[in-house]
DNA sequence: AATGGATGTCCG
DNA sequence: GGACATCCATTT
């Protein structure tokens, strides 16, 4: 019997110091294997060959496969383990090929595609051209890609990556959301030519890991197609990694290890030597930021050929003046109007409802006045159980008012639109057309495949929805975006509201106008000359991030410091808060140079049997921020950079 | 959201 | 005393 110290790739290990099983036969160092912990059967990797141990030792299950993992990414997992404080389980956790089960394999479920529709014998335009060479000149790691809408950032990551390829090394483009994976993956076949694997969670464990081990046992450059843990594929020889819609939220981990992808992608780029391209239309502040520091912006402005953006009229409609509502209460007699017109020119409509926004916020019907809080311009909130109004971000609290400070009117209300309520009374109002009301982040890829396929064969006229609406949809049909509310005052109070209200108006305003009609914005805002709407409507990103920056600095948030949110979950109100305020306390008696917010009640402060109450600590360097993540009880849920504070 | 067993707390 | 919540240590 030979003997091996193995890394555990799974959660239910915490420690980060390797364990010992015997073994008949030889075995190299990084060979996956299942072992079995307590009662379950995990992944490990060989770490090496030791002598007999003192005590007793368990067998080695089975040997996953001939190859070994590349021991990069034993580096990448010790990495992430220390940089959003998990264990090297949790982290490792992220590279086995799938849970060991026991159980027979379930049969893999089919989808029906929609065949892309990208041109790839197109000569490149100038711009695609330069963008290509100039990210094929930049000397550092990552490279933010900031495309426009429409000007062909995939022709752009298709070119990078057959050159890459060509020099016999390995491509991973990452997408947002799994639904858009498949669709990629066609156009990527088709124009690559080249062994390409979709990876995503939502796989069956079997089809995973075939998919996983193709991979690994791959003796020719693959290309890899997936959502955020798509990046754990087993590479060998890593040339290139694209991140599409690089500013989209989904690609911050929420569960633990609570990793960003972009921010792993750029230190698996580090080690390996790969290239990494974020490319987006809507760059985060964070990244627009650091990669303006880096001389590692790439723009890209001019329509890639047979796309015309005609936005013919874009149209802003006074929430505040009620005299345009008389028809109905959301949607104005303007939205309206448009809508009828587009859908007498037989093309689809868009109804876009910023439902970040089912927030119980504090707002004049007559002047549009908003509460914020005097400390941090973030909307504050109604709490009904204790009749307060409070700031999620730094506790400040007080009585809701009576009337309208500014206006002295008594209509405020303390709430805002639901979809569901929306959607049926536009269905009530064109009887004759197919609405689809589609309103989830969480719907299943399946799904929304359905729907884009559906959307594309014309068979809904009429579509009101949120934010996946706004993900990379391209409909050549679309004749009218109306977007009910625009504002971040609708949003959450949360200080990147007015980031993605921005980001989320600037894509979806994109979304028209793609094919060969002419296109309409109508857009509904309680305060339409606010930075954020008129930046977006007029095209003018710089104007958004200077005023934005600003803002962030003013308030010393991302990226001009680290955030570290610490939730704490309770059975009761008063654990919660108790809780919450013994720790609080407890880490300000450190004194260390970071500033500790709170405690106050998360945005979503009662869900299911639990009340939750959060800490947020700021701080220019990251290592006092781990230093209190060290100091936080278990039962508490840290999370590093999170992407927002509610 | 790791988890299962040990200890603590609340309620009747 | 029982039910449930929280704390604590775990693995080879």
């Amino acid at each position: 019997m030979r003997y091996y110290q193995v890394l555990l790739a799974d959660a239910k290990y915490r420690s980060a110091t390797p364990l010992t099983y015997g073994y008949e036969e030889e075995l190299k160092v990084m060979s996956i294997v299942t072992v079995p912990l307590k009662e379950h059967l995990v992944t490990a990797f060989v770490w090496e060959e030791v002598g007999k141990p003192k005590f007793a030792t368990k067998t080695i299950k089975s040997l996953v496969s001939n190859q070994t993992l590349p021991p990069i990414y034993i580096n990448l997992a010790k990495w992430m383990a220390e940089y959003y404080f998990c264990t090297l389980g949790e982290a490792l956790r992220q590279y086995a090929p799938s849970k060991p089960s026991m159980k027979p394999p379930k049969d893999e479920l089919a989808v029906e595609l929609v065949s892309p529709q990208l041109e790839f014998k197109q000569p490149l335009t100038t711009d695609q051209a330069q963008t290509i060479a100039a990210i094929d000149r930049h000397k550092g790691t990552t490279v933010l890609l900031h495309g426009d809408t429409g000007t062909g950032k995939t022709r752009v990551y298709l070119e990078l990556a057959e050159k890459v390829l060509a020099r016999g090394q390995s491509v991973i483009i990452l997408t947002p959301e799994i639904a858009l994976t498949t669709h990629l993956a066609l156009a990527v076949e088709q124009k690559l030519n080249n062994p390409t694997y979709v990876l995503h969670s939502q796989l069956t464990p079997s089809a995973r890991k075939k998919i996983w081990l193709s991979i690994l046992e791959a003796d020719h450059p693959v290309v890899v197609i997936g959502a955020r843990s798509a990046l754990f594929s087993p590479m060998r020889n890593l040339g290139l990694i694209v991140l599409d819609e690089a500013h989209e939220p989904s690609y911050k981990q929420e569960q633990s290890p609570r990793y960003h992808a972009g921010r792993v992608a750029s230190q698996l780029g580090v080690l390996t030597g790969a290239r990494v391209v974020l490319g987006t239309a809507t760059p985060s502040l964070t990244d627009y930021f650091v990669a303006g520091n880096h001389q590692a912006i790439v723009r890209m402005k001019t329509p890639a050929v047979g796309v015309k953006h005609t936005i013919v009229k874009s149209q802003i409609v006074d929430l505040k003046n009620r005299s345009n509502f008389t028809s109905n209460p959301y949607v104005s007699n303007q939205l309206l109007e448009a809508i009828r017109e587009t859908l007498l020119a037989k093309q689809q409509v868009l109804i876009y409802l910023n439902r970040r926004g089912t927030a119980r916020l504090i707002l004049c019907v007559s002047c549009g006045w908003q509460m914020e809080c005097p400390n941090c311009d973030i909307p504050l909130v109604y709490h009904n159980d204790e009749y307060l109004v409070r700031c999620h971000t730094c506790g400040h609290r007080q009585t809701p008012p009576n009337f309208c400070p500014n206006c002295k009117n008594p209509d405020v209300i303390y709430k805002s639109i639901g979809t569901k309520a929306l959607a049926d009374s536009i269905a009530r109002l064109f009887p004759d057309h197919s609405l689809q009301r589609f309103d989830s982040d969480n719907e299943t890829g399946e799904r929304v495949n359905e729907l884009y396929s559906e959307l594309h064969k014309g068979k809904i006229d009429i579509i009101v929805g949120t934010q996946l609406l706004a993900k990379g949809l391209d409909l050549p049909k679309l004749g009218l975006v109306g977007i009910v509310a625009a504002e971040s005052s609708l949003s959450l109070p949360d200080y990147s509201s007015e980031e993605r209200s921005f980001q989320l108006l600037y894509q979806v305003m994109g979304r028209v106008g793609r094919g060969h009609g002419k296109g309409r914005v109508v857009v509904q805002s309680y305060n339409p000359k606010s930075v954020v709407l008129r930046s977006a409507i007029n095209r003018k990103l710089p104007d958004f991030y200077e005023y934005a920056l600003a803002d962030r600095q003013k308030y010393k948030f991302p990226p001009f410091s680290y955030l570290l949110q610490l939730i704490c979950r309770r059975t009761t109100l008063k654990g919660a808060q108790s809780a919450s305020e013994k720790l609080a306390e407890s880490l300000r008696s450190k004194k260390l140079p970071v500033e500790i917010i709170g405690p106050t009640p998360s945005f979503f402060a009662r869900r299911g049997k639990y009340y939750y109450w959060q800490i947020i600590v700021k701080s220019k360097d990251r290592k006092h921020l781990l230093e209190i993540a060290r100091a936080t009880p278990a039962d508490w849920t840290v999370n590093l950079d999170p992407v927002d504070l509610l």
